[in-house]
RNA sequence: GGCGAGGUCGCAUAGUGGACUAGUGCAGCCGCCUUGAAAGCGGCCGAGCGGAAACGCUCCGUGGGUUCGAAUCCCACCCUCGCCGCCA
């Protein structure tokens, strides 16, 4: 959610940010009407109550006749007072469900567009030639069969398509990254967590993924609850309705967790392997921080995934998403984008959002210092999301025989070992 | 799942229909006193919206209802605690 102020004091803001997510501009003119509708309804309703009080004040004190004509009167005034609250509940429901749909206002320098106007920011490493090596490099569901460490099969007999098993090298392999991944955000200062994956729909609404993001949302009926499709969800839900100590920010958690998604949207898109699944697992990082710091967090982030890609040794670029391509929360976005040998291209391996007050402010999560209580910025980044950096590691550093050269940062997660071997 | 107890301003507690403008204690903040600290004394001390301010309105788990008037009465739900059952 927006500071509503800012459709009394910016609206011309919030314009340019539509426009550049693509987004109604008609919008804004709505809330501005609908704020004013709200604003004077409430006007209306206070003076009235204000009235009853009063009345009712009369009627305590006095006694006899002088009570039965007291009486009368505040009784007239009940069905003024039922309609002006009715009315202005009704104005700001009104408000509130227009508010709500309005996304978080983009940065100005944010670039122009959709999904392929992004600007790569930078690019690092080498992808490898494999035809200098001397062969065809093998994509990760054969080199996954070969090493007898994805199940594609057995997965779409028990739950069905994009679902998988990590068996084997490959299961350790997860085991592995998701302690590589806590070991060095826990050495970055984050206090690790292991969140609900069930969430209510209150913290889903919050984090922003109830809106037009909703058809990928798994939700169980019978409990009313949503799966997750990320574990930011829970982990900005942690703190909401509290008031935080100012002095305690910046908060860095991070978090592992299952992630679902119904992937409405991408029939045959991505269907081998598993690039794009109905569930994975994620370790994700979560900040908490002043507004005035939330750039310097966001870059932070980045940089903590960058280190982390690098780390795997893979060759990676660094983008930054186009308005029209932000979610409704973020007024920022960097993917990191690792380098697919068999698809030669750079595909989404990471991915972080500066949130600014956004979802706070749905989460009612603020900061309480000397100078009053505001809202806190949240911002979000993937850490290591486990099939896209299980594909990247084993494409790009896959040897002529089907077996994978291991990272040695990841080794010591692997008894030492520095391949990973084709079985039988 | 069954039975019982409970949810009030950071914590603890009082409040069973009108003066509640929600009291008190603790914690916290400011000041006095003090070489310094503690104690003592005085003041401040929940959140939101509107307002330059004065001040007004809203919030006593959530949502409904009764009433001129609800923290207080009624209904539903949520959560917490205890015991029993089941289970990892």
């Amino acid at each position: 959610m927006i500071d509503p102020k800012l459709l009394r004091t910016d609206p011309d803001r919030l314009r340019r940010s539509q426009a550049a997510r693509g987004e109604s501009v008609e919008l804004i003119d709505q809330l501005v009407a609908a704020d004013d509708a709200r604003r004077s309804s409430i006007a209306a309703y206070e003076a009235l109550r204000a009235q009853q009080k009063e009345l009712g004040k009369l009627v305590a004190r006095a006694k006899g006749e002088e009570k039965a004509a007291v009486l009368a009167q505040t009784k007239e005034l009940v069905g003024l007072v039922k309609a002006a609250d009715a009315a202005s509940a009704d104005a700001a429901q009104t408000f509130d469900a227009l508010i709500r749909q309005l996304p978080n206002p983009v940065f100005d320098d944010v670039p122009l567009g959709g999904e392929d106007d992004f600007t790569v920011v930078s690019t690092h490493g080498t992808p490898r030639d494999f035809a200098a090596e001397g062969f065809t490099p093998r994509d990760h569901l054969e080199l996954g069969e070969l090493l007898g460490a994805i199940d594609m099969e057995r997965g779409a007999k028990v739950s069905g398509s994009r679902f998988y098993f990590l068996t084997g090298q490959g299961a350790m392999l997860e085991f592995a990254l998701i302690n590589l991944a806590m070991a060095k955000a826990l050495q970055w200062g984050f206090t690790p967590v292991i969140p609900p994956a069930l969430v209510k729909p209150s913290a889903m609404e919050g984090t922003g993924f109830l809106g037009q993001a909703a058809q990928d949302v798994y939700h169980l009926p019978a409990d009313d609850l949503y799966l997750v499709g990320t574990s930011e969800v829970a982990l900005a839900a942690f703190h909401s309705e509290e008031i935080l100590d100012s002095a305690s920010l910046p908060r860095q958690y991070v978090g592992y967790s299952p992630c679902f998604r119904r992937e409405a949207g991408s029939y045959g898109k991505d269907t081998r392997g598993i690039f794009r699944v109905h569930w994975f697992d994620k370790v994700e990082m979560f900040v908490y921080c002043d507004p005035e710091q939330a750039h310097a967090e966001h870059q932070r982030l980045l940089e903590f995934e960058k280190e982390f890609i690098t780390a795997l040794e893979l060759p990676f670029q660094v983008l930054e998403v186009a308005a029209g391509d932000l979610g409704l929360s973020a007024a920022r976005k960097y993917d990191c984008y690792g380098w697919l040998p068999t698809q030669e291209k750079y595909r989404e391996v990471t991915s972080t959002s500066n949130c600014t007050e956004f979802q706070a402010r749905r989460l009612n999560i603020r900061q309480r210092d000397n100078a009053g209580v505001r809202p806190v910025a949240t911002l979000n980044g993937t850490l290591c999301a486990m099939t896209r950096m299980i594909i990247m590691i084993l494409e790009n550093h896959q040897q002529a025989d089907g077996s994978v050269r291991i990272p040695p940062a990841l080794r010591p997660y692997l008894g030492g070992a520095e391949f990973l071997t084709p079985i039988s």
